[in-house]
DNA sequence: GCAAATTAATGATTTATTCAAG
DNA sequence: CTTGAATAAATCATTAATTTGC
């Protein structure tokens, strides 16, 4: 991964002296998602994208650059950890129900932060698929770079609703739906709207 | 991820059978190093930067350029790949050791019998305790380069000098040397020098 | 000699684990 | 504790070596 970082605005700004490189960079700190942004986060992942290509990455984060700075790799790292996280609270409360049937309903939810809630599991098991990942990106997914050198000039688009199309190959759960929280059920949906592939309206 | 390809078109396209004649661009699949390129990374690899942070990759990228057009996340990977593939040999090589030499006759625990073709190892055992073993390398393909067919002349550095130079952090193993590949023999160094901090020669 | 078929290397992606900020 | 960041491990996928039959 390249993880560009590209993290400076955050809250703690300036810093004052340190142009450009994080040669010496003494703060480390780390990128506070917005709750607007969260909740986009949160929307899209629900939906069914849970690995957004790098295209659809970077088309998110320009989208929750409207309420805070962020970089492409924030939004990379977020869905990194949501999956990850997913998954393993979902294999955990699987253990525990295989381990010890009569506890299980207990270690549920009591996350202090009523923020997060990880869904009442009712999903099926969801053995993941022997593919692993696999499904998607049919081939490359590098579409054009012509040469490395710098000048990409995007097209500047600021109206978000376009921002709201995706290609085709999205990161989606192979099959039905996605298999982390697919019954998420509190989550404010926002409908994030894959685009011209599926569900077209 | 993001991985931006700035592959050009390799070395050795069409060969006889293609009497077409307006290269086609096929796909960019992946990059391939040249022979000089690996030198180099291996070089530094050896010189204990195994592990180098963002901005020395972006000047090992740019060294690296001079050879063939490579990008950033290239770079990164690779090092990603070497670290990983080093620490496995590893692994594996002592797996083999410590389950081969008869040592104890109670051997009931036969680890992997398929004894992977490991090249023959000169390191000493080194049970240290963290920086552990060393390994070797995979007697690679490369390393053949500067004899015929390429005609870089490496050594010919004119701006590519002061490319050798590194910021401090770097990603250098905690102990004295890196633990991967303590023994390469057979390399040709390069000496990539980490610049100004230690070893000032 | 050559190219299709097979195997070995290795570039790129994804997942699991770990560390540290807050 | 939660969770952003970073990295190692595992895996996938494509390219180069090689074998094999003609």
């Amino acid at each position: 991964m390249d993880i560009e970082q590209t993290q400076d605005g955050k809250s703690s700004p300036n810093s004052g002296s340190n142009p450009d490189h994080a040669v010496v960079e003494p703060v480390r700190s780390r990128w506070t998602p917005k709750p607007e942004q969260v909740l986009i986060l949160e929307s899209i992942f629900n939906s069914g994208m849970v690995n957004p290509p790098k295209e659809e990455t970077v088309r998110i984060r320009k989208l929750l650059e409207k309420f805070g700075a962020v970089a492409d790799a924030n939004v990379f790292y977020w869905f990194q950890n949501r999956r990850s996280r997913s998954r393993r609270r979902q294999r955990q409360l699987q253990a525990g129900l295989a381990a010890d049937p009569g506890a299980a309903a207990a270690a549920s939810c009591h996350f202090g932060t009523a923020v997060l809630k990880e869904p009442p599991s009712s999903c099926s098991t969801v053995t993941s698929p022997s593919s692993s990942t696999g499904g998607f990106f049919p081939s490359s997914s590098y579409a054009s770079s012509c040469s490395s050198s710098s000048n990409a000039s995007f097209a500047g688009d600021d109206s978000v609703g376009d921002l709201f199309t995706i290609s085709r190959h999205m990161g989606f759960a192979k099959s039905t739906q996605n298999p982390f929280e697919c019954c998420s059920s509190d989550a404010p949906q926002l409908q994030y709207q894959p685009g011209d592939c599926f569900s077209s309206s």
